[in-house]
DNA sequence: AATTGATGCAACCGCCCCGCA
DNA sequence: ATGCGGGGCGGTTGCATCAAT
């Protein structure tokens, strides 16, 4: 089943380029522009795959990259990025001038991660490692001001109480790559999950989001009109919690 | 000096999105 | 409206290097 690979994988080359490798690309891309990446292989004179060319050009052959380490200011921008982006490596390169999202990556993965955890905090969430979490799972809805219907824009998951939130804990599992939150919000394109800290009222009935450190959906700076609707509680801890609306500032428990 | 485990990073894999016919 | 293909992305793997013993 599925699609055809993007090239013949016989007589194709894999693994690190050589220099040769890298003056034709180069001088093929000088000549021709970034273009159909699937016939550059062919018309540069490589025996590569179109995308091993594309991933070649854009993490280390194209002009104004930075390289070499990264520094104290890029560290706290990556981390504050990341805490609202979650993995959306490219989104976060984005921000980052001359960084490429596999460096970025790479970068969290063996850096970034260590350093957080030695903070002890959670890398996946951004909050301290010892902070007590509850299982709550929330949908979202996004109002659609025109006509007044709400739609869900994307179903999340059921958190767990070790590890809620995020996109996906991708950390080590080398167990198939699920991608669970899609969002097609402008410009941040923010993942959305929430992971809720336990609030210290019990009975309060009207909860500041901001108060509450919430770990991801940073969606008080999107500036759209959200709804999220707590579709299905699990909180142990407030088991009378139903149903309820999040807008920008507040969790109306019903 | 040799061996072994840990670490870092370049590159690949496979899925998803989106434009186009 | 639909299917296809290219491009893009996040996750994973493999290998080179480093550090410890």
């Amino acid at each position: 089943m599925g699609r055809s690979p993007c090239c013949e994988k016989a007589h194709i080359n894999k693994g690190a380029w050589t220099k040769e490798e890298d003056d034709r690309l180069v001088a093929y891309i000088r000549a021709h522009g970034e273009g159909c990446w699937r016939s550059v292989p062919q018309a540069a004179g490589l025996l590569r795959c179109g995308k091993s060319c594309r991933l070649r050009w854009i993490n280390y052959l194209r002009p104004g990259l930075k390289r070499g380490n990264f520094t104290e200011q890029e560290d706290e921008l990556i981390i504050k990025l990341h805490s609202h982006l979650g993995n959306k490596w490219s989104l976060i390169a984005g921000r980052l001038p001359g960084r490429t999202d596999n460096e970025i990556k790479n970068y969290w993965n063996t850096h970034i991660r260590r350093k957080l955890l030695s903070r002890g905090i959670d890398p996946a969430t951004h909050r301290s490692i010892h902070a007590p979490t509850s299982d709550f799972t929330i949908s979202f809805a996004k109002r659609e001001e025109m006509d007044g219907r709400v739609f869900s824009c994307e179903r999340e998951k059921i958190m767990s109480s070790s590890s809620c939130c995020s996109s996906n804990s991708s950390n080590s599992s080398r167990e198939g790559s699920g991608q669970i939150n899609k969002y097609n919000f402008p410009d941040l394109n923010l993942d959305l999950s929430l992971c809720l800290g336990t609030p210290s009222q019990k009975q309060q009935q009207q909860v500041d989001v901001q108060s509450m450190q919430v770990g991801k959906g940073s969606c008080f700076s999107c500036g759209w009109g959200l709804e999220m609707k707590i579709e299905e509680c699990k909180c142990v801890a407030f088991p009378e919690l139903k149903s309820g609306f999040l807008d920008h500032r507040s969790i109306e428990m019903k």
